[in-house]
DNA sequence: GTCTATACATCGATAGAC
DNA sequence: GTCTATCGATGTATAGAC
């Protein structure tokens, strides 16, 4: 009954389950191929080894979700309302995603290689050579719609703001009683507290006494 | 020439050497054993299995963290100043404690037990209940020193901001191409950026245009 | 307390029949 | 292409001598 691009693809998707649930480390193989349906020497007659399978589950889920950031966010407008896309589209993401996270953090904690290269590539198919969010920054600058402010610094806040609370649900959710992260109120509030506190943030300086504080 | 004491406190040592480095699965009770300049068997003679082993110097550790950032906040000063003292301190433990950050994550990845346990017990240690920034932040806004905030959703920000950077490390030196996030150079732009971008963040409104910016 | 030697379990990978 | 059976390596834990 089935032909082998479909035991292929049952592999593949028991794989990326596995995987997001359990980690590299964590995964048995045995586990995939029941979940598959099938036997551990199919997996290695269709994937080599589990490295191999791991890296193709790797790079097919953190290019799709990269190149989803990407693709949701239009170039035009102002920087307002592309700030506001930003920040929807990426907690929307990450909340739609959550398990994605485990594998992200785990391959970060082992050099980041392969999400570095998945977020080039992802960048490469829609012809860009570095995050548009830069320029666009920068551009805000000069046109004076924000405060001079550093762009790099700016879009790691960015994204830290965004996918923090993901990062450290189990904390969030005990320490400071948040229900859960991925509900429909904390994500709405998560938006709007983000981008409230980012877009003041921006602003040109209104307040004499914040200068000269640094010692 | 050793006594017990002694061979304990050396495999301990030991222990949160590799478990840093390598991570509970990662880790091998060999390395540890080596590291320690003894065998195997002694390890399971003093600390039972593998799995206790790593709890004891999870706990040890995570407590010390955030029995610090706990300790460098003093509780005196206006809001803007107390704001200023946390960014730094945090900033600085976490740079001065970069290979705890894995600990942590791997961690959260498996539910974050006994992370939770760790700050719980931090924060009865010095009497507290609750994070003591809550109350600041409310008392600041009840002062008129900030606009009304939502206090969780800030505190989490504020984390975020401050320990983003070194989760994803990788990425933040690869592809926005900072040398090193432990520089000297960007710890100082961090505390800068990171208190600049959340001062003016929590500034009353200014700008009338800002309002009503919900969908 | 400390050692050597080894039991016992797990897992990835492969050989070989169909 | 798919299966069963098994190998070989690795890793935790323990038995037993000193």
């Amino acid at each position: 009954m089935n032909d082998s691009s479909d035991t292929e693809r049952k592999i593949f998707e028991a794989a990326t389950d596995v995987f997001l649930q359990k980690g590299k480390d964590g995964a048995r193989m045995q586990e995939i191929a029941s979940q598959a349906g099938i036997n551990q020497a199919l997996l290695h007659y269709y994937f080599r080894s589990k490295d191999r399978l791991y890296e193709t589950v790797l790079k097919k889920e953190s290019g799709k979700f990269f190149g989803n950031i990407i693709n949701a966010i239009s170039d035009e407008g102002d920087f307002k309302t592309y700030l506001q896309a930003f920040i929807d589209s990426y907690i929307d993401n990450i909340a739609s995603n959550i398990a994605l996270i485990r594998f992200v953090l785990w391959e970060l904690q082992s050099g980041g290689q392969l999400i570095a290269e998945s977020i080039q590539e992802a960048l490469s198919a829609h012809g860009l050579a570095e995050i548009p969010f830069i320029a666009k920054i920068q551009n805000a600058i000069d046109a004076g719609e924000i405060r001079p402010v550093h762009p790099t610094h700016f879009i790691i806040s960015l994204i830290g703001l965004c996918v923090y609370p993901f990062i450290a649900r189990p904390l969030v959710e005990k320490i400071f009683r948040i229900r859960s992260v991925t509900s429909k109120k904390f994500l709405h509030e998560r938006k709007h507290e983000v981008f409230r506190l980012v877009w003041e943030g921006l602003q040109p300086e209104t307040t004499p006494e914040t200068d000269g504080v640094e010692t």
